[in-house]
This record gives structure tokens, sequence and C-alpha cells, in this order.
DNA sequence: TTTATTTTCGACCAGTTGGTTAAACTTAAT
DNA sequence: ATTAAGTTTAACCAACTGGTCGAAAATAAA
């Protein structure tokens, strides 16, 4: 019973990640799949040989980036700290995160629109309601504390972190373009901003 | 000299009409001539009759799609009030816009990263750079005042109101599958949302 | 070595896609 | 009614696309 070729695990390897910088550059319909295996230097039957479609492939793309994505933002919720250095963590990591895949935004926003289904299956439902419950509640607390401000809603304080943390980096034509600056400009301003969203956000929400 | 006939005006709208829906829901790749014909109720040959080719039917697309949006936008930041209810008008205006085409950030995001230079020409960079530079003074007058506290930059006020306001929308099915719930609680969210964005913003921003 | 299994490839295919063409139809001015 | 211009259509095409196939290498088992 041999099962492993050296070259297979190899060529394996290759076609994902050729795959990935094809698929989140261009999106699944923009994406061929000649180019595929053209930048993984291999034929494109190979392709079909190892993920089958090209709807196969994309998906095994698709959950790794997902799921490498999710599973650090999700690590940070599950910690018991307190929930103003829990959004500092957060802003910290997730922006380092962005910084390295700078395309990751758009790629999964876009795809998550065009087929919503792709995520099925891929959330970890327990875990993720059991953080859920754990932070609104721990938001909850620190409100009765007087720590947080009453009128906020747990929902909100998720919704607008993940908005700042993720959208400039979306938006990164249409800013560059509305204030008239270059690349590189850009990416200065977000280094910038990283340290002073944390507080941003804390300033609002505290009582 | 005849120009005008009744049939061609309307046809030319008929086209772009269904162009917008189909473009708008699939992206640029993903539209398909035959679709938009299709949903037009009229022969595939007139499309190009009237816009040439598929890239010249989607800038028309976009380039009125996109100068909707960004003229409500501008215009919000044109008027001489307070900081503040800028603040509260744009995301007034914004959500409103929004609600009503929800579609949108979505397409012009990933429209604009498959590629950034459809969006030339299609500034106003005169009024666009009128309008940045009186806003940000404003700003920094308030400062002064003691309005605002200083350690603000003008910049980030930009992006932070801009990602809270359109990034929930972006994101729905992401925001859905992560808190598990479907689209009528999402957007009952979003309008519960809506009225709390500015004094998020304000009570982080002011001194 | 021989045999069986997995891996790689060139060539090919059927369906789709954006785009073209030539002819027919409308419209309205002469 | 004739003409001329714009409008609409069916049929067509070349290029592309995801996917297949059979044969050839490569690898390991006998």
């Amino acid at each position: 019973m041999v099962k492993t070729n050296k070259q297979s695990e190899n060529t394996e390897e290759t076609i994902l990640k050729a795959a990935s910088e094809i698929f989140i550059e261009k999106g699944f319909n923009g994406a061929r799949m000649q180019e595929i295996a053209d930048k993984a230097g291999l034929n494109k039957a190979l392709l079909h040989y190892y993920y089958r479609s090209k709807d196969k492939l994309f998906r095994a793309v698709f959950s790794k980036v997902f799921q490498r994505l999710m599973d650090g933002l999700i690590s940070v919720f599950e910690g018991n700290m307190s929930v103003f250095d829990t959004i500092r963590i957060f802003f910290k990591e997730h922006q380092e995160v962005l910084i390295t895949y700078r395309h990751l935004p758009v790629f999964i926003l876009n795809e998550l629109q065009r087929d919503p289904n792709i995520v099925v299956d891929m959330f970890d439902t327990s875990r993720l309601e059991k953080v859920r419950s754990t932070f609104f509640q721990r938001i909850e607390k620190e409100k009765q504390e007087g720590i947080i401000r009453q009128s906020i809603q747990p929902m909100d304080i998720f919704v607008n972190i993940l908005s700042l943390s993720a959208f400039p980096y979306a938006a990164k034509p249409l800013i560059t373009s509305f204030i008239g600056i270059n690349k590189s400009a850009f990416y200065d301003i977000m280094e910038a901003r990283k340290d002073g969203l944390a507080d941003f956000v804390i300033q609002s929400i505290k009582a």
C-alpha cells in the first residue's frame, strides 16, 4: 500500500498556492484554470487531477484563507481580558494580519456575496456561539459595573470594530483616489491609524 | 436631420437599467451580455449597437452609479455646518442611500479593486480637493476651539465615518453568518444602528 | 525484471462568450 | 411614394473555457 510520492504532496501544495494568488487577485469569475496552471508551472490537467473542478479548487483555497483569518480573530475574544483590552488586542492583531494579506478583505467580501453558502460548514458554530455569548455577557457586566455606557449595544461594538479594522483595506482604491494620494502614502496612513483605533472605540463606549 | 426616435431613447435607458441590475448583482466578470439582453427584453446585438462593447456598457453603468453615490456624499461636506452636525447629516443620508442600494458597497469595492482606473476621469478633482481642504480646516479650527480633541487626525475622522457607514452592508453575509441571524434581522440591526452611529463617532472625537 | 499504481502531460472536445454582419423593419422628412 | 437615416433582429463566428482522455513517465511492489 503505497500512498506518498514526494512529488504529489508537493504539486498539490504548489497548485493550492498558485490558485490562492490568482483567485485572491482576480476572484472566482476572473480566474482562469490555465493561468493557475501556468503560475504553478504545471499542466492544466493536473489541477483537475488533484482538485476535480474549478469550484472544488476554489473552495479549498477559500476555506484555507478564511479559516486562517477567522481563527486568529476568534481566539482574541476567547481570552478573559476586559472588554477594553480585548478591543486593543483585536485591533493590534487584526491590523497586522491585514497589512500582510491586504487583498483578503475585498476577496472574502466579494466571494461571500457571490455565494453566501461557501461559508456554510466552515464555521465552527458551537465555538462561535460560545465566544459570542461570553463576549456579549462581559460587555453587559461591564455596563453594570459602570465601565461601559448603558446605551451601548454589544452587537454595535462588534460590528464597529470589524468595520473600522477591515474597511479601509477593502476601500483602498477609493480612499486613495478620494484624498489624492499614492499607494505607499496610503499604507503610511494605515500604519499611523493602527494605534489610535482602539482608543477611538474605547473613548466612545466608556461610561 | 432626424435624431430622436422615441424608441431609441427608451431602449438605451432600458438597456442601462437592465445592465445595472445584472452588473451590480454579478460583477463585470460574472455578468453575461445575453443575460442583460434577456432582462431588457431585447436582442443581444442591440447592446452592442448602443454601447459598442461590454466594457463600455459597464463603464456607463459604473459611472452613473458611482457618481450618484458620490454626489450625495460630497454635498454633505459642502455645507458650512459644524463638524458634529456634518457627521450627523452624513450618516443619516448615507444610511438611507445604502439601505436602498444595498449591493452598491461590495460592487464598487470589488470593481475598483479589479480595475482602479475606472474611477479616473470620474472624480471632479477640484471640487473634491476644495471639499476636503475646507472640511479638514474646519476640524482643525474646532480643535483649536476646544470642541474636538487635539489628538484626532482629520483623515481618521473621514476614514472612520466611511468605514462605519459602508462596511456592514458590504459584509452582510459575513455578519449574518457570524452572529447567526437571517436577512431581515440583519436589516433590523442596521436600522437600530443608524441613529447611534453619529453619537459613536462624536463621542470619541469630542474634547 | 516484471507488474501494478500513481503522476504527468499533450491533444482534444463541447459549450459558452463577446462580438459581427447583413438584411429587415420603423420612422419621419421630402 | 420615395428616400434616407436610425433601429431591431436572427444567424453566425472565432476565441476562450472548464473539463476529459489515453498514453507516457515515474515510482514502488512483486
